[in-house]
DNA sequence: AAGGGGTTTTAGAATGATTCTAATTTGATA
DNA sequence: TATCAAATTAGAATCATTCTAAAACCCCTT
């Protein structure tokens, strides 16, 4: 359970991250900080954009997003992604299984590996939760998109086509 | 490795489990069976309509979504989703680690499950990926919608808020 | 061959999260 | 106080997905 002193820790690191990054803390972004280091509800945009304009009623939604991703870049912010690109199908392997995705070319590969025997019923009895399936990404730089990167270092250009949306 | 046996086996089940959902396999439903049968590629909608359209040009979008959409009720593709809702943040663990996520109510918890040592490099001697992060969600009902549901069920409906877009 | 009636398909509008853009405001510093 | 870059804004643009209402299609019966 968090004290408040790990929030005074968490909310501390945020600041010097950003300042080290170069930019303002203002007052707008200060609350947004404030916000994420003290819930414990994973909020959305919409969320907290609500809350920060309960103090700076005139605070934009773009600010929210600006400060987010000022917090993604220095690592000071967990996203987890539910909107990012389109969905895609595997109508080979209908059953849940893991996978493999390029952050680079959007490239998706199965990956075997077995689920541990029990696993739900496992977190059930610690959480509560009735658990009904998983989901089990790796994320990666795929074997072709290595070499291109190569090339690319080795001022060997070739051809290489890099893409719109990356990092997702 | 897949052979055509394989494909037309699963091709085979795509069709008796649409025949028992009680819709007809017609020409462009037929297509896009084929093509997820097929692909090892993990195809979106987009490249779906694309290629149906190479067969029946007049194939609109909305037939694509609706083929899908009957073969997930059938849990005969496994959607993979990058689409479904609003981002959410977690300011507090900016590492990533593990979620349940509840079907019903959106809620998240975060789960304490500490990931296998040296399991980015397994994978990647095994499968030429440079892995960097992971993502490992469990879905399912929480303990309050579980009580919810009970409470319906046994008829004393008490107050009891639905959520729209429940299953995503 | 004609007509009914349910299923399928369609085009386009609606939705919703996110990103982009160009203009305005703010705030620190000289 | 004037300046100027940084921060912020409103609203437009984008894009995947869902919705809607009308049109097309197909099988069955007569």
């Amino acid at each position: 359970m968090a004290t408040g002193s790990d929030i005074q820790q968490r909310l501390e690191e945020m600041r010097t991250a950003l300042v080290k990054r170069g930019v303002a803390i203002t007052p707008k972004r200060a609350k947004v900080l404030e916000i994420l280091a003290t819930s414990d509800d994973h909020p959305n945009v919409g969320d907290l954009h609500a809350e920060v304009q309960r103090w700076h009623p005139s605070t934009s939604l773009a600010t929210v997003y600006n400060t987010i991703e000022l917090l993604k870049e220095t690592g000071q912010v967990l996203e987890l992604e539910f909107s990012a690109a389109a969905n895609r199908y595997d109508g080979r392997r209908p059953d849940s299984h893991p996978h493999l995705v390029c952050l680079e070319c959007q490239r998706i590969d199965d990956l075997e590996v077995p689920e541990p025997e029990g696993i739900f019923e496992a977190i059930g009895a610690e959480t509560g939760y009735e658990v009904v399936r998983q989901r089990l990404d790796y994320y990666g730089i795929c074997p072709n998109c290595q070499k291109k990167r190569e090339s690319r270092l080795s001022g060997q250009a070739g051809f290489v086509a890099l893409n719109d949306r990356a990092n997702y």
